[in-house]
DNA sequence: GCGTATGTCAAGAAATCGCTTGAATAGTTG
DNA sequence: CAACTATTCAAGCGATTTCTTGACATACGC
């Protein structure tokens, strides 16, 4: 009848969709643009696949509609197609953190998903920062910072931070922020600024729950360039 | 790198998840199994799989603990595992919405999605309801309607409407409600009953998306027992 | 117990997917 | 226009997935 095939044509197509998200590489792609769009060949470095490998990822996930392209000369931009696609991959992790004791284990063998008392949430952070209480660092690689960041957050990438020691103030706490609930940055940035005598906490949620919970002014839409680091509060 | 290993197995179990969304009939499952648990005999029934078929793949999708189950004597009831998997099933048909034309030519060719002016929402309806001033009609099949419903609906499924037409009101206006935004049920009901002179619309979301969204109360967490269809408000 | 109803498991054929390799294309630069 | 870079395409292989068929398991009624 007329409506089983109505029904079958429409979850083929939503079944595009599921297949897109059934490799390990390809979520891990969506991951890494929900950060910042990036050319082929730094998708492929992070994701520590072959360019050709990547690119032919790359095409899955555009047939599926979940990411799009721009060619700038002879390269070609990534990024993901729009934000149902974030919280699409926010919707699936949230399963997988429900209902994956693995994922359980792994988040807690990072010291990730539980916290200890001084995480910091969006709203805290704002009212924190509004105040001048507090400084708010940006611990993700740069070129994520210059797509987008938090009003007033100063860019320093983790492994720079060693190095920039004396940028930070003592005399005010420090709240580092990452990409995300699994990413690491912010923990190292905590234990190595610790380390070394700052008052620092980070943020619960990172910057791809922030983008996908829509409560988030987007600084800027287009790129800043290079050196352009915003100065602290 | 110990961080490169911790992301692998991370992304490999997301994508056990989304593994099990790869697959038209699995999609389909989760639809299906989002309006009310169901034993296995009528999931195969209502996807047109042989159970031994349906019976597979709902193993795959518990082993992405997608969904649950129980046992009842001989039967085995399977139920979604809990709510984010609802929302992540509706999360990926937002994508598929905004992003494959297809599916919106779809749409558009059985009338939904895209809705004339008589659409109703939820919280419209709430009011309306309490005001005494609709008859709020679910048309959903028998078994959906006890498992869970709009507090004061009156249950009639859609291919009982044209024998029961006697119970409805012809001096108030009658607002019709299905399984969600890909469902026909209640635009067959709103023809059929505009065809015999009764004041009727549907609504713009159907259940799915009441329930997805947690605006709603659900009205009993224990099936009712057959026949005890509510009465109208 | 023994048969029956309901689900699950196992094995095999056909189709699909993912990765590698090497070639082809598009745009830029000299 | 030739050389170069960044990306995509195409072919081939091994691994995985899907469906079918038929056997097996579990709980119930007699």
């Amino acid at each position: 009848m007329a409506d089983r095939d109505f029904k079958a044509a429409l979850y083929g197509e939503f079944s595009r969709i599921g297949a897109a998200l059934a490799s390990e590489r390809r979520l891990e792609m969506l991951d890494v643009l929900a950060q910042a769009p990036r050319y082929v060949d730094a998708i492929a470095a992070e994701t520590g696949l072959s360019v050709a490998n990547a690119s032919q990822h790359l095409q899955v996930l555009k047939d599926a509609r979940l990411v799009a392209s721009e060619r700038h000369g002879t390269r070609v931009r990534y990024r993901l197609a729009d934000e149902a696609v974030l919280r699409l991959w926010l919707a699936l992790r949230d399963v997988g953190a429900s209902r994956l004791q693995e994922v359980a284990a792994l988040a807690r063998s990072r010291n990730l998903g539980e916290f200890g008392g001084d995480a910091t949430t969006l709203d805290e952070l704002r009212r924190l920062h509004a105040a001048g209480e507090v400084v708010v660092l940006d611990v993700r690689p740069r070129e994520e910072f210059e797509y987008a960041h938090l009003d007033g957050a100063l860019s320093m990438p983790v492994d720079e931070i060693a190095e920039r020691l004396d940028e930070l103030p003592r005399d005010r706490p420090i709240v580092a922020y990452c990409r995300g609930v699994y990413c690491t940055f912010a923990e190292e940035a905590v234990s190595l600024l610790r380390a070394h005598g700052f008052q620092v906490s980070r943020t619960e949620d990172g910057w791809a729950e922030w983008l996908g919970g829509q409560r988030l002014t987007r600084p800027r839409a287009t790129p800043r360039r290079r050196g352009a680091a915003a100065s602290a509060p």
